[in-house]
Parts: C-alpha cells; sequence; structure tokens
DNA sequence: GCCGGGTTGAAACAGATTCTCAACTCCGGT
DNA sequence: ACCGGAGTTGAGAATCTGTTTCAACCCGGC
C-alpha cells in the first residue's frame, strides 16, 4: 500500500533529457548537460542552492539564471518534478518511475520520505468531482518528526539531510 | 463526508484575541485590534495585499511590518492558519470551528473551496505511523478548474475572485 | 570555416518578507 | 492625571528567491 518508489537511474534520465534536446531542435550545451547530470546524480529533493554546490564541488561554474532556465526546461519534458515545500523556495527532484507519490518531512532535520496510496489518488479524484472541479494536480504533505529525530527528543534541531537547510520564512 | 465548514464569528475571535493579549501581557494597541477585526471579518483566504486593502477601505493606515507582525501573533495564538498555496506569498484565514479541512484551488479564478474529510484524516495519521513520523500536520490541496470557469472554457483567464490575484511565480 | 538563432552570465530588477532603530504607545504603579 | 519603562510601530533598508535584460558567445547545419 505504501512503497518504496525505485528510481530512474541517471544515465537513462540524462538520454532522455538528450533526445529531448535534440527532438526540439535546441542545443545541447555544456551547461545543460551539467546541470542535468547533477541534479540525475541526486537522490535528494535538490533546492537551487544545493544544486549550485553541487557543481561547485565539481569546479562547474554556471550562472543561476542558467541554473532556473534548465531547471524549467526539465520541469517540461516532464524529467524533473518540482516541489515547494513550503520553506520559501522550490526544490527540484529527478522523475521517477513511479507515477505519483506524496511526501513526508521532517520537521526537525529536513528529510524527506516518499510514499504512494492508491486510495488517497482515487479519493482526492472523488473529491474533486464531488465540487465540480475538473482535477489537474495535488498536493500532498504530511510533516512530523521521523524516528531518529525523536529519538533525540526535543535536541535543538540542528543538523540537516543534504536536503535541507535552516528554514526560517 | 465532505461537508462545508462553518465559522467561529469574528466577535468571538476577537474576543479570544484580546484574551491572549492580555493572558501574555502583551500591549493591546489600536494595530493589532484594527488587523484581527480586518482579518476575522472576511471568510477568505487573505493575502497580506488583500488585508492592507481592507484596512485602506476602513481609513486605517498600518505599515506592512506591522501587519505581517501581527499575523505571525495570530498564527501563534492559534486563532489564524498561515496557507501557502505556492502562488509565492502566503494567505491567511481565520481559524474555522472545524478542526481541519482541506482546500480546492481554481487554477483560473482562484476560488479556494474547503472541504473535510474523515477518511483522508484517517489516513494521514496512519502512514505517518507506518514511516514512524510522529505526525505534526499536514497540507493538502487539490488543484484543479471549477466549474464556472469550465463553462467559459480555454477563456484566458482574467477574473479573478476577492481572494486571488495573478500568480506568476 | 561561416552564419544565425538560441544560450549564457552578470547585473539589474521584482515581489514577498524581515530587520533596524528612533519615536511612540500602552499600562501598571503612584 | 502623571511617570516610566517595556514593548510596539513604521519608514525604509536589507534579504532572499526567482526573473529579466542584453551584449557576447556557442552549437550545429551548410
Amino acid at each position: 500500500m505504501t512503497s518504496p518508489p525505485p528510481k530512474l537511474d541517471a544515465t537513462e534520465l540524462i538520454e532522455r533529457f538528450r533526445r529531448y534536446v535534440r527532438d526540439h531542435s535546441l542545443p545541447l550545451t555544456h551547461q545543460r548537460e551539467a546541470i542535468a547530470s547533477a541534479l540525475f546524480s541526486s537522490t535528494e529533493h535538490l533546492s537551487v542552492e544545493d544544486l549550485e554546490a553541487v557543481l561547485r564541488a565539481r569546479n562547474l561554474h554556471v550562472g543561476k539564471a542558467t541554473v532556473y532556465r534548465t531547471l524549467d526546461l526539465l520541469v517540461t519534458a516532464g524529467l524533473v518534478i518540482e516541489h515547494d515545500f513550503g520553506e520559501g523556495f522550490r526544490r527540484y527532484e529527478p522523475c521517477s518511475a513511479t507515477s505519483h507519490h506524496e511526501h513526508l518531512v521532517c520537521l526537525e532535520c529536513g528529510k524527506v520520505v516518499e510514499f504512494a496510496n492508491e486510495r488517497i489518488e482515487r479519493m482526492k479524484a472523488l473529491i474533486a468531482d464531488e465540487h465540480g472541479f475538473r482535477h489537474h494536480h495535488h498536493r500532498l504533505e504530511i510533516y512530523g518528526v521521523c524516528r531518529e529525530c525523536q529519538g533525540r527528543a526535543g535536541a535543538p534541531t540542528g543538523n540537516q539531510t543534504a536536503t535541507t537547510r535552516e528554514s526560517s520564512r
């Protein structure tokens, strides 16, 4: 009922990206490859800041405008999913093999766990129907404290997953 | 199964706010009353911009810093709920009598319809459990096109509810 | 190798929210 | 009613994410 969704691997995604770019007669620039590869090589939900860190670690300099533009392209191509967890900025996730999944977000360490639930899927369609809405997409996030963080209970936060950062907003 | 949630009325909420402020030995300023009263008198999901418009219409000048600070106070007091519908800014809603409800958001006109669903409520608790999360809160929004907007199909948008505004982000 | 359209990047810009800090207001004690 | 001090206010500056601008540059077809 809830299962860990396997990801398409990075090379497969890169390949699809190349195909997409080619098929749309867009130039395949170094920057685009660098950004796509950096994002696809991660299984986290990366923010632009995270992504820039990865690029920097690889000694690549890419302007932020290009990062944003390429992310938009990847989203349009359907290879990347954009998330807004209410932190004041967006996160990007390589498109997984499983059609749709929801997120559990840890309020302490920022960890994000994915889950899929067929029943919720059906229910949201039903509810949209009931209210005369043509369903387009939805967003379900459960916020709480993960098992590990419950361990060091009440600890005044501190550590952060690769995916995370102190979110004030 | 899904029902229109009745709101606590404005005077009740104002009263609670006064009590909260008093009990915490905070000064009850004109600005605070003005902001609370403006927000409580609406059943919409107001943005700060909306709220400032209401205040302006009442011929009250309140600095935006104060608006934000008072909203934080109201949220902390548990009298107002903060929402982020991914528009790039937040909306605020007077705390309703019904414990919890979700939102249907129209992508065309920005209308927000509320609904409550006991089954989803139970399910999200279950799922958090399954993954070892101590559930804190969640967020479920269904985005689609409302009946009215389906009527003038494909119309390039345009009209907006009181609650809304063009959202680019 | 040449050309032209699409891309890039630095910097300016935009919108929401927060911070700064001097002036001011609330309110309890007198 | 008056004082004093703690907390609040507001104008503007600052911050932060994200977008736009535009001249220089790169990709890919010829």
